[in-house]
DNA sequence: CGAGTATTTGATGCAGTTCAACGCTCGTGG
DNA sequence: CCACGAGCGTTGAACTGCATCAAATACTCG
């Protein structure tokens, strides 16, 4: 038995507009069902054209592409309330592929009804294009981030932005959030090496701004972060729930 | 008298969708205009909220963001059949900054019918979604190029780019095409100095890969140049066009 | 207990930055 | 008509942030 759309335990957050009854019915039509994947499961190929697309209901994952000469560019980290698959819905190829870092759950729906959407429930199609724009936006800020930074900036602005999003999603406690990623991850994401960024997060670290070890991240000092990363201190924009 | 939608210039371009004499007659009836602007000046400013809406007819123009501390980061080039200002009309702000860099011709269209394009035309909605996903897509890639090649492969990966865009709108002429940017331009755009860049150009230039100086560049060596940026030899996916 | 994975730390080298200077072209004003 | 300055491209030299190499520690798991 499956969550009905109209009791999914996202919904109760904040950072996710709100739902009338007719579209959770519309959404509902849809669901296929729920997926639940082990730690390392890859969800989406790049270059492929999978024929699900999902929500994330629980566990974290990395959106990710590899180059011809087997290094890896993170794209970003994968949240509760993530859309994957958007590209391959309507492009009909991942750009990049996407994987399991936990344990995860997943909202499936089928991409061949994805085309409805647009014909039946105008309001979710915006909502698509919504999403699409947010992540453009994202990268945007990610490339800055790569390309104008320091080390130590580009490290403690995806900090910043990760407590942020686990904030939003009421994952905090008195700073601690897990974080169970690897080193190397954060590295690909930021296009530095593992060495450099393990030196870079013990700086961060003796400086008395964020402890990130065994999984865990504890930010002690978020004006001094985001101050370091350069980024405003802001809640994410409220967001669609597909 | 500006130029009706159904003799658009672009549309002769195998790189743009076919439009059915229903959705030329739908999008006829957005366009508010046609705007001529000259180099340097702003189109839409990050952070705010444009009440219009372009399709570049004709010219070239720049994507970018600037840091606090007066960097800036050009997030891509606009070409001829880019639409701006989506950011703004789905969320109400701009991620990015946009100003033309030769004189160009941009098609008008009133935000404030935005909405419509959901409710009445679904297949120019699922557009406006491939859009958003296109340059997610493209963005995923300059990531890649940003965080994970050298200076050498990263420049080369742009120019490739850059042909392949330029071949689609038929602007080249024996690998020679009109360039008109900066080398401060390209720098900005892949993160690397302009001291740097311009070296690096001239190190392409001595391998008689390719040419770029007065405006012009050339590619004497496609496949070379292809190979040391890593990037496929493909043309760009067809495209909806606003 | 040994193999595999992740974090940490030190040492060395280089790709790319920064600084500085010069040449060319073009527009402007005296 | 020439002088001057601004913008852009080019080149050399010195410096440095980060990559790379190497190795030790700590864990987990079969």
């Amino acid at each position: 038995m499956t969550i009905a759309c109209t009791n999914c335990p996202l919904r109760k957050f904040d950072i996710f507009d709100e739902m009338t009854q007719d579209e959770l019915d519309f959404m509902q039509t849809f669901k296929v069902g729920e997926l639940v994947v082990e730690p390392g499961a890859p969800l989406l190929m790049e270059g492929s054209n999978s024929p699900q697309l999902y929500t994330v209901l629980s566990g974290l994952g990395l959106r990710y592409k590899l180059t011809p000469d087997g290094d890896r560019q993170v794209i970003n980290f994968v949240f509760p309330g993530d859309f994957l698959g958007l590209q391959a819905g309507v492009m009909s190829e991942m750009g990049h592929s996407v994987e399991a870092t936990t344990r995860m759950t997943l909202c499936v729906f089928d991409r061949t009804h994805f085309w409805q959407v647009y014909t039946e429930m105008p309001r979710r199609a915006y909502d698509l294009t919504w999403l699409a724009a947010v992540e453009e936006h994202f990268l945007g800020e990610s490339m800055v981030a790569l390309g104008r930074r320091d080390a130590t900036a580009s490290v403690a602005w995806a900090l910043v932005r990760v407590a942020q999003r686990m904030e939003a999603l009421n994952l905090v406690t008195g700073g601690a959030m897990a974080f169970p990623y690897r080193q190397q991850d954060l590295a690909d994401a930021l296009g530095l090496s593992l060495v450099h960024t393990n030196k870079t997060l013990a700086r961060l670290r003796e400086r008395q701004l964020a402890t990130w070890s065994e999984g865990t991240l504890t930010v002690h000092d978020m004006i001094g972060l985001a101050e370091v990363g350069q980024v405003d201190i802001e809640s994410p924009p409220v967001r669609p729930l597909m």
